[in-house]
DNA sequence: AATAAAAGTATACCTGGTGTAGTAAGTTAC
DNA sequence: GTAACTTACTACACCAGGTATACTTTTATT
């Protein structure tokens, strides 16, 4: 996506990658917090101040693809609503998301590492909860919008919470458990098919 | 509840305590940025060395009161689990918590104060989700553990991680609605109703 | 009264993160 | 082609959260 962006633009990705890779790299070897800002601006040859111009703290370096994850639900919730059932379209959004979190980020293993550094460190943990909260309300708040005379805020912040607290609890439960990639989106495709019930409640206009 | 416990665990008991409101008096006055741990220790007269001899981060003596209550949740299933259905027990310990955090929290402004907070600071919301998280977490286990039959963990993730999401994705909408606290406790409750719809997606034998 | 345990003190230190000013490379305009 | 403008990056000083260590003082035990 966009390519030919100068040579500037160019150098500017290719420190950032360089930078992720090697993040992953030291934290796979050493451990999350017996490795530094210092020690992989030093490996990646830049200052630790150039880290931080790329990314706001040490653990957003692991969340590099979040973003452009929820854009495409909100894209597919765009596209969709408000033809689709409110259901359908939360559905279709969510699955996205998972297929995506298979296709970009399990054939490069950043979400096994990250995965694997949320149960042991608390810092870590704590920042992919506050993505995964604010993607939620994001949602949340889409959703509402494509249907504003069915849906108040207080129901789209439910339903989606559940969703989305349904598919991350099972996608935790499933890599605790150490299951292979492939057992584990498919826990999240059962778990948001679960939480889903939840139109069950609303009213026949709403679902 | 236990009070005789000989004067230097009482001691040790008001030296939180005046940790706690000291930090809640300076974090509404000043902010919570612009208040140091330096300062709230001085302010309760100890050093910062005690401060973390309490609290092991800033942001933990804000949440003073979440233990109690997750074991509130979990004595309700102990209580009640397995006579009653799995759906009427996880509504149980839901709505216990809802009316713990009411009248607890509620009465001395630190749930405002946290709800606020969470808005402005990075830091404190994500110590609160994690808090969430590990509170969901032990709940779905014990909810699995109390019906081994019937219930697998990830099921069990799921059915929780739907309530819990829910119940907190419409306290944070309410609470930014700017809504009084107990219009929030109302939608705290309507959500866990709907989220808990999640069960009509199980078998007969599972809700 | 003597001893042990533990809360709190004093102080130095580490690391994540920011402010500021400057350099050098890349881009744009003449 | 060169001058002028941007901007990614550097260098360095600094702050706040959090930890380690060694010490003092109060409470509990016998």
């Amino acid at each position: 996506m966009a390519e030919g962006l100068g040579r500037r633009e160019r150098k500017k990705q290719q420190t950032r990658r360089t930078l992720i890779e090697t993040a992953a790299r030291l934290f796979n070897e050493r451990g999350y917090d017996a490795t530094g800002v210092a020690d992989v601006a030093e490996a990646a040859d830049v200052t630790k101040r150039t880290f931080f111009l790329h990314f706001p703290t040490k653990e957003d370096v692991l969340l590099s693809d979040g973003p452009a994850r929820v854009e495409l639900a909100l894209r597919v919730i765009d596209e969709r609503a408000p033809q689709a059932p409110p259901r359908e379209v939360l559905a279709e959004a969510i699955h996205a998301m998972i297929a995506d979190t298979a296709s970009r980020e399990l054939p490069n293993g950043m979400a096994a590492l990250r995965a694997r550094l949320m149960v042991d460190s608390p810092a870590v943990q704590a920042r992919v909860l506050r993505a995964v909260f604010t993607a939620q309300a994001r949602i949340a708040e889409a959703l509402r919008a494509a249907y504003p005379e069915t849906l108040d805020r207080a129901t789209a912040a439910s339903v989606v919470g559940a969703a989305v607290g349904a598919v991350c609890a099972a996608a935790m439960a499933s890599l605790q458990d150490g299951d292979a990639p492939e057992a584990t989106s498919e826990a999240m495709r059962q778990a948001a098919a679960i939480a889903l019930h939840a139109f069950d409640a609303l009213g026949e206009e709403s679902r």
